[in-house]
DNA sequence: ATGTTTGTTCCGAT
DNA sequence: CATCGGAACAAACA
């Protein structure tokens, strides 16, 4: 489910909340495998203090003493919750069970998938390096290159609403940002990349930006299935802040928004904000 | 019953 | 041979 935004606010406070703990249990229900396998991630997280937590596009690692780390993809419906008490949701969503303890004060990580499409693995530093160079640059990335961006996005030949969700282009965007970013830089989702002016690029770049740091400040967008949720249980608040998604007349002219499946994906887009023609 | 859904990967087509 | 788009993965809800 989450996108950026979501991905980075559970990061955050995982490495504020859990660097520091050792993982003392470790149980995996019935019929789920942790890669490469369940015997496997077992053994290599029992007794392993974590050392740190960090975010790769929308990937979190928890980082173990030694060399282990703990790949988690969130998909459509990942979540991260982390409890004062052992408790097993009676949702049948639980898949991993961490508890973990520090000076003899225990906490319980739990890993939920409803759909399964996430993963939950034990990985190299070999691994973190190949996981690393598979994604282009974050919108919110500081030396982010603009020209090459918009050179890569070029080189694409597709529309542009489906060039920024490829995670190897440009890492981060999701659907819901992806399509407000397009909205607010003016953009129609179904323009071709071909022709995507230097002034247009430069302008979905900083929109793309101001919609991450938005769901950031928002600490995620929490739809109504409340799929997405902190590690806390808390929603986010993003979704009070949508520019475009799931709306059906455009804050800025009224006009009635066109609702439209472009490459499978739902997307909004503004007719006349978001015009075709340049 | 059918059509949705915050993501990614695989495979057939181009 | 590289790239693109749709299906698939699987579960719940309207």
């Amino acid at each position: 489910m989450p996108e950026l935004p979501e991905v980075h606010t559970i990061t955050n406070d995982l490495l504020t909340n859990i660097v520091g703990y050792t993982i003392r249990e470790c149980i995996i229900t019935k019929g789920y495998v942790a890669l490469p396998n369940s015997d496997t991630f077992i053994h290599s997280v029992l007794n392993k203090r974590i050392t740190n937590v960090e975010r790769i596009a929308k990937n979190i690692l928890v980082h173990l003493e030694g060399k282990g780390i703990i790949h988690f993809h969130l998909a459509m419906t990942g979540q991260i919750l982390l409890k004062e008490y052992k408790e097993i949701p009676s949702t049948g969503w639980l898949r991993v069970l961490l508890q973990i303890e520090k000076t003899s004060l225990n906490k319980y990580l739990m890993f939920n998938d409803m759909r399964m499409f996430g993963k939950i693995a034990i990985i190299g530093e070999k691994d973190r390096e190949t996981l690393f160079k598979k994604y282009g640059p974050e919108p919110i990335q500081k030396d982010l290159d603009v020209k090459t961006f918009i050179v890569k996005i070029k080189s694409k030949r597709t529309t542009i609403k489906n060039a920024l969700l490829d995670q190897s282009l440009i890492a981060g965007l999701g659907n819901i940002y992806a399509t407000d970013a397009l909205y607010l830089a003016g953009i129609n989702p179904e323009l071709s990349t071909k022709e995507l002016t230097d002034k247009q690029g430069s302008l979905l770049l900083q929109a793309a930006k101001k919609v991450l740091e938005e769901g950031i400040e928002h600490r995620g967008s929490t739809l109504e299935d409340k799929k997405y949720v902190d590690i806390f249980g808390e929603s986010g608040t993003h979704q009070n802040y949508f520019k475009i998604y799931s709306k059906k007349v455009c804050p800025k002219c009224n006009s009635k928004v066109i609702v439209k499946k472009i490459n499978g994906r739902g997307t909004y887009f503004c007719p006349v904000c978001q015009p075709l023609n340049k």
